[in-house]
DNA sequence: TTGTAGGCGTTATCAC
DNA sequence: GTGATAACGCCTACAA
C-alpha cells in the first residue's frame, strides 16, 4: 500500500526537473532530447507509473469523463442508449458516469449537482423534470448539454428527438391499413412530452380516418420498472375489454406494455392477432422473442446514443461546425402481432 | 462563462480567510462562531457556490466515486444488479462509473487503467478476463474490490458468488422429479466458470440419477447481446431435435437463451410445455411475460448488487468488522413452462 | 475562534 | 532543451 509514484519520483530517478517529465509523459509537442525522452518513458514503464488524472484536471480544468441521466437502465431502450454512448466515449478517451433518475426529478436534480461537482464538463440527458432550471444555470456556466428522447427548450442545449408524434401516427395507419376500424391506445401516464407526442400521433390518424378514438391511461404512478408496466398492460387491456364495445386493435405505448396486453388477451382466450392485433413502440429486442412476434415502431437507441455522444465530443473540442438539432424518424416493424381486421378477412 | 466561484472569493467577501470559509463549508467539526458560520453559508449560497471536487481528493487522496466493470448493461441481470449498487452508492453520496467490457479482455483491462487513474479506490467487477494480474496488483496498491458473479480468487478480494451449481442442479432435479429421463442442457460457449459450474450442476444431477448427459453447446464467440443469445437457443434447439432420440425438456443456461429454445419449438409446432418442457436461467423479469411463462432459476441480481456495495463501502470506510465471502443461493421460479413427463400424464 | 502557509500531482510560463 | 516556480481549489497542521 505504498504511495504511488508521481512524476517528481521519475524526475528524481532521471536526474532531470518533474517540468521535463510531465511534457514527455503528456505527450506535449515541446522540445525534449530524444535520448531523455526515451529514458523517461523506460523510467515510466518500469515502476509502473500512473498518472494521477486529478491533478491534471485541476490544473488544466478539464475532464475526461461525461455525465449521462436517464431513466432508469433497466429499460433496454436506454440501455442500448448507453451503450451506443459509451462505445463513442470510449474512442475519444472519456468515461461515463451513469445515473438512474428513477423518474424522481429530485434525484435527477441531485445528480446533476454531483455531475457539476466532478467538474464533468458534459452531459446527456433524458430530462424526467419539469424544473430546467438548474439545466440551464449549468449551461450558463459552460457545461455542454444535449438532450435527448425528451426535449428540453433552452438557448445552448442540443436536442436529439424522436418523432414521437410521428411514430404514433404511423403506428396507427399501419392498423387502419388493415382495416381496423376501432383501434384503441393504451398508455401509462401522459406526464412526459414523450408520450403525449405518441397519443397526439394517434390522434390525427384517428381523425384523419374519421374514425373515434379510445384511449385509455393509467392513473397510477409511473415507476420505471418493467414488471409493472406489464402489469399496467394487462389491467388497462381487462378495462378495455369490459366495454361493451371492444377494439379489434391496441395499440401500446411501449413494448413491454404491449406484452402486459397480450399476456391479458392470451390468458383470456382471445387468440393475437387473429381476435385482436396488437403494436407496440420502441423495438426492443425482446419483441421478437415472444408469440407472436410483436410489430411495433423502431426507434433507433444505440444511434442516438453514438449521434449523441459524437455531438457532444465536437461541442467538447470547441468544435465550431454547425449547430443542428436532430429529429430521429421512426420506422415501422412489421411482425406478427397484426393482421388484417375481421370484416377483411 | 464565468469562472465558478471559489472558497477564496467567498473568504474574500466575508472578510475572513479561506481556512474559516473550509471549515463552514466542508461541515468539519472545527469551533466556528456561529454567526460566522451562518454568515459564510448565507453568502455562499447567495452565490451558488458548487465545492470542486477535484481539489478536495487531490488533497485528501479520497474519492466518491466507485468503478463498476460487467459484461454489458444490455442483459438485464446486469441492469439489476448495477440499480442495486447505484442505490446504496448514493445513500453514501458516492457516484457509479459503469464499464461494459463487452466481453473483451483487453477492454477489461482498458476500463481498469482509467479507474485507477481517475483515483478511484473501490471496484465491483464481474471479471471476464482470465489474466487477473492487473487487477492484484491495483489490490495491491490499496484497491478494494469486490468480485461479484465471477469468482477472482486472489488474498483482499472480497467474493459475492451465486451458487451456479446448485442452481443447476436444482432446475435439473426439478425436471427430474416431473418425471423427465432424457433432459438436454444447451449452453453457449463455456468459456467463464459460472457457465460452467451451472454445467456441473446439471451433471451431477444426471449421473445420480443414473441418467444420461446430453449437451449442446454452441461453438460461437460471445458477443452479450441479447438477440444473439436468442438465435443461440434457436439453433441449438433445431440442433437437438434433428437427432434420432429427443429429449423430453430442454433445460438453457439462461432465460434469452430459453426464449429461443421455446420459439424454435413453437415455430415447429411443438407445444411447451405439453410435448417439451423448458427451464431457464436467471429469473429476469421478461420470463414471465412471454408465453408460456418460463420457469426458471433464480438469482437474486439486484440483492447482489447491494450486497456488493454495502460491502465495499464497509472495506472504503476502513471497517474493520468481520471479512467474509458470500455465496448466494438459487431459488427454483416455478411457471409454466415445465410440466410433467408424458409418461406420467 | 481565526489566520498562515504548505502541499496534494499536474501543467504552464518564464527564464536560462 | 531544460529548470524553477507558480498556479489549479481545497484541506490541515500549526501558530496566533
Amino acid at each position: 500500500m505504498k504511495k504511488p509514484i508521481t512524476i517528481h519520483d521519475i524526475a528524481k530517478i532521471a536526474g532531470v526537473s518533474s517540468a521535463t517529465v510531465s511534457r514527455v509523459l503528456s505527450n506535449s509537442t515541446y522540445p525534449v532530447s530524444a535520448a531523455m525522452k526515451e529514458k523517461i518513458q523506460r523510467i515510466a514503464k518500469d515502476s509502473n507509473y500512473i498518472p494521477n488524472l486529478l491533478g491534471k484536471q485541476l490544473k488544466t480544468n478539464s475532464s475526461m469523463t461525461i455525465g449521462v441521466i436517464i431513466p432508469s437502465i433497466s429499460n433496454p431502450f436506454y440501455s442500448s442508449v448507453i451503450l451506443g454512448i459509451e462505445g463513442i466515449a470510449r474512442q475519444h478517451n472519456f468515461h461515463v458516469i451513469v445515473c438512474n433518475s428513477l423518474h424522481d426529478a429530485a434525484l435527477e436534480e441531485e445528480y446533476l449537482k454531483t455531475i457539476v461537482e466532478n467538474q464533468v464538463k458534459g452531459l446527456i440527458i433524458s430530462s424526467i423534470s419539469t424544473d430546467k432550471r438548474l439545466l440551464k444555470q449549468m449551461v450558463d456556466t459552460g457545461m455542454k448539454v444535449i438532450a435527448i428522447d425528451q426535449k428540453v427548450e433552452g438557448e445552448g442545449i442540443r436536442q436529439i428527438e424522436f418523432d414521437y408524434r410521428k411514430g404514433g401516427y404511423l403506428a396507427t395507419r399501419h392498423l387502419q391499413g388493415k382495416g381496423h376500424k376501432r383501434i384503441a391506445y393504451v398508455t401509462s401516464q401522459m406526464d412526459r412530452p414523450s408520450r403525449r407526442s405518441i397519443y397526439r400521433g394517434y390522434l390525427k390518424a384517428t381523425e384523419e380516418a374519421g374514425l373515434e378514438p379510445v384511449m385509455v391511461e393509467s392513473a397510477e404512478e409511473d415507476v420505471y420498472n418493467s414488471a409493472y408496466e406489464f402489469d399496467i398492460g394487462k389491467k388497462l387491456t381487462s378495462q378495455l375489454l369490459s366495454s361493451n364495445d371492444p377494439p379489434s386493435a391496441i395499440f401500446a405505448c411501449n413494448d413491454v406494455m404491449a406484452f402486459g396486453v397480450i399476456n391479458e388477451l392470451t390468458e383470456r382466450g382471445i387468440q393475437v392477432p387473429q381476435d385482436i392485433s396488437v403494436i407496440g413502440f420502441d423495438g426492443i429486442e425482446y419483441g421478437q422473442m415472444i408469440q407472436p412476434p410483436l410489430t411495433t415502431v423502431k426507434q433507433p437507441d444505440y444511434e442516438m446514443g453514438k449521434m449523441a455522444c459524437n455531438m457532444l465530443m465536437d461541442m467538447l473540442k470547441g468544435g465550431d461546425g454547425p449547430v443542428f438539432d436532430i429529429m430521429l424518424q421512426p420506422k415501422l416493424l412489421e411482425r406478427s402481432s397484426v393482421t388484417n381486421a375481421k370484416e377483411l378477412l
